[in-house]
RNA sequence: GGCCCAGUGGCUCAGUUGGUUAGAGCGCCGCCCUGUCACGGCGGAGGUCGUCGGUUCGAGUCCGAUCUGGGUCGCCA
């Protein structure tokens, strides 16, 4: 039977409690983790989201009604307590940090009993993700998944102070607004007094904080929800929370000045990790031939090696013919990995293949001198001594090798750099390498498409010094862009915007939009330009993936209270659900399952 | 859309070359216990092996399909 709490407050949470306060009479609430009966007396440890505490219930000093009630106490069980706090008589538990002390009981009221829950609520829990999703209310009890939450929370006030110090304003902007379908698909909200209509929610604030800044509010912010219609992974969901900001009179160093302050300061404050400041920087070309990547992990190295003019003439025609159509040779030195077995080589030559690589080439030094290699039989000694100096190697190294498009080349070598890292073991979760990555090309060429699209977005600012190649040799403009990135995860990205309408006029020619089409879509931001405008530049982190890294989870399902799997449903509503005929008319909306048979099968069986 | 992994009592797992009543630990239920804290002791309940179909004298075990969850490629300006 549930009790009323009428007449008890709580003062205090189970571990605010101390030695110091030895001898006070406290009210404390929580859940009952673990009860322990020893007959004539009755041990529970109450937890609440500070932790644990034991509470001692003895036949001889309270109520015999109380006591029989915490005889019959159950784990989950939501109670009030109140009692002395006195220092353990018997043995303190080191391991619990309120161990020296426990609570005498004097009064007990059980507020809430409870089911035994469908799995045990506890710290590193082994339970399929599955059932925690289901139920992620009861998962949430759990204290890992709770450390990860209040984290979360220490991130966004220490973020909020230090902006709100630095003199950004705090702006909302809408969640109801114009889908602009350029990159991600937009998730739509259909109008009811606009017949046929539909608004999308933001993929991120972009133009609205540009305006903000046309407004001449100079330095804007945001904790923000954005909204992506795309497939999910570990750190992706289709609903996830920007740390969007926006600055007025500045240029890239402004930027990142000011962000790496904030960054020293989070880090500091909520893990204390001392992050040395300035953060590194490195060009985006520098990036992808050091680590194949525009985010590179630097917590290792086995940097990527150009042999491509060593073997350019070599009688190995898998990489000639790379060379020849305009693509490179590249290695890495997988140091002291020689002995490596055949079966492992496979796995990652396979591996390879899954980021397009035709196959991969490899040499493993012994340490007698000879090689072990699927290519050295087409190469003489001579082509191949200094291939081997120029990659540092020595014997006992294992050496491998990509031959084709420079983006394949990267992208396979980048990869199974990071492969080899995870498999060896030797990424450190406790050390945070942070780098910025800059001067991003300004496009990238879409084959499908068959025209250019922006890297970052149609307003990023091309580079000074390139602006002259913006008509002439569009693939050659690196615009004033840059990435944050930890670990080899990209944690945010931004840039300076065009702010000019000639260079943002000529910009959407170069993607190959008519004037009435970049009108069309976004003419609020172009007109806007008309009446005034500051330079400005801005960044966004993902507050989801910054949290995920800074406790050490695997997903960003870990640091999100009520996320989405795999297929963007969620197992605990069971959203997104069929709506009633009803509410479709109302939004003169008509459903059309035709050319998908499974769904349509679904909608049938729920109809009848 | 492709590929890979997993699915056995409430939870986590084990189930040998297909062969009689499918096991374990934890949890749960009952009784006992005044210093436990992975409490302890005694007793007990609980699963037909994700689903459907096939092979076979016989399927948790083999085959096919399918569902659910995870990882990943494509995708994510």
């Amino acid at each position: 039977m549930a009790e009323s709490m009428k007449g008890m407050k709580r003062t205090h949470r189970c571990t605010e409690l101390t030695s110091q306060n030895i001898g006070e009479i406290v009210t404390i609430m929580g859940w009952v983790q673990k009860q322990r009966n020893k007959g004539g007396l009755v041990f529970v440890d109450l937890r609440d989201r500070s932790g644990l505490l034991q509470i001692i219930f003895e036949e001889s000093d309270i109520a015999s009604e109380m006591f029989e009630k915490a005889g019959k106490l159950r784990s989950e069980y939501v109670i009030a307590v109140t009692g002395t706090v006195e220092k353990r008589s018997g043995a303190a538990n080191d391991s619990l940090e309120t161990g020296d002390i426990e609570i005498r009981a004097l009064e007990l009221r059980v507020l809430s009993e409870a089911e035994t829950p469908p799995f045990p609520i506890e710290e590193n829990s082994k339970t399929k993700e599955e059932l925690r999703l289901k139920y992620r209310y009861l998962d949430l009890r759990r204290p890992d998944l709770q450390k990860n939450i209040i984290m979360r929370s220490h991130v966004a006030t220490t973020v909020r102070l230090f902006l709100a110090q630095e003199g950004f304003l705090e702006i909302e902007t809408p969640m109801l607004t114009k889908s602009t379908p350029e990159g991600a698909r937009d998730y739509l909200v259909p109008s009811r007094v606009h017949p046929g209509e539909f608004y999308a929610l933001p993929q991120s604030p972009q133009l609205f904080k540009q305006l903000l800044m046309c407004s001449g509010y100079d330095r804007y912010f945001q904790i923000v929800k954005c909204f992506r219609d795309e497939d999910l992974r570990a750190d992706r969901q289709p609903e996830f929370t920007q740390i969007d900001m926006e600055l007025s009179f500045v240029d890239v160093d402004d930027v990142i000045a000011v962000n790496e302050k904030l960054i020293k300061k989070v880090f500091q404050e909520t893990i204390g990790v001392d992050v040395s400041l300035p953060i590194p920087r490195i060009t985006w070309i520098d990036a992808m031939n050091r680590y194949g990547s525009d985010k590179p992990d630097t917590r290792f190295g086995m940097e990527l090696s150009d042999i491509s003019e060593l073997v350019k003439g070599c009688g190995f025609s898998v990489f000639t013919q790379a060379i020849e159509q305009g693509g490179s040779v590249r290695g890495i030195n997988a140091s002291g990995q020689a002995d490596m077995p055949r079966k492992k080589i496979d796995a990652l030559v396979d591996f390879a293949k899954g980021y397009g690589a035709k196959g991969l080439a490899y040499l493993a030094i012994m340490e007698d001198g000879t090689y072990k290699s699927s290519f050295s039989k087409f190469m003489t000694e001579e082509e191949l001594t200094p291939i081997i100096k120029i990659m540092n190697a020595k014997p006992g190294d294992l050496l491998f090798f990509a031959a084709d498009s420079n983006k394949v080349v990267w992208d396979v070598l980048g990869n199974l750099r990071l492969e080899i890292a995870r498999n060896l073991g030797i990424l450190d979760k406790n050390q945070f390498n942070f780098v910025w990555v800059t001067e991003f090309p300004l496009l990238e060429w879409n084959e499908d498409a068959n025209r250019f699209t922006a890297m970052h977005h149609p307003f990023t600012m091309p580079m000074d010094e390139d602006l002259q190649y913006l008509e002439t040799d569009p693939a050659k403009v690196r615009a004033k862009a840059y990435d944050i990135v930890l670990n080899g995860t990209e944690l945010g990205g931004g840039s300076v915007r065009i702010f000019q309408n000639d260079i943002q006029e000529k910009m959407f020619e170069v993607l190959g939009f008519t004037k009435e089409e970049a009108y069309e879509r976004f003419g609020f931001l172009l007109n806007a330009f008309k009446y005034g405008v500051p330079p400005h530049a801005g960044l966004a982190y993902g507050l989801d993936r910054l949290v995920m890294l800074m406790v050490g989870a695997d997903s960003i399902r870990e640091v999100i209270a009520f996320p989405k799997v795999k297929d963007a449903s969620c197992l605990m509503t069971d959203a997104p659900n069929v709506v009633d005929e009803v509410q479709l008319d109302e939004l003169y909306l008509k459903i059309n399952l035709a050319e998908t048979d499974s769904s349509a099968k679904n909608i049938t069986s729920e109809e009848e």
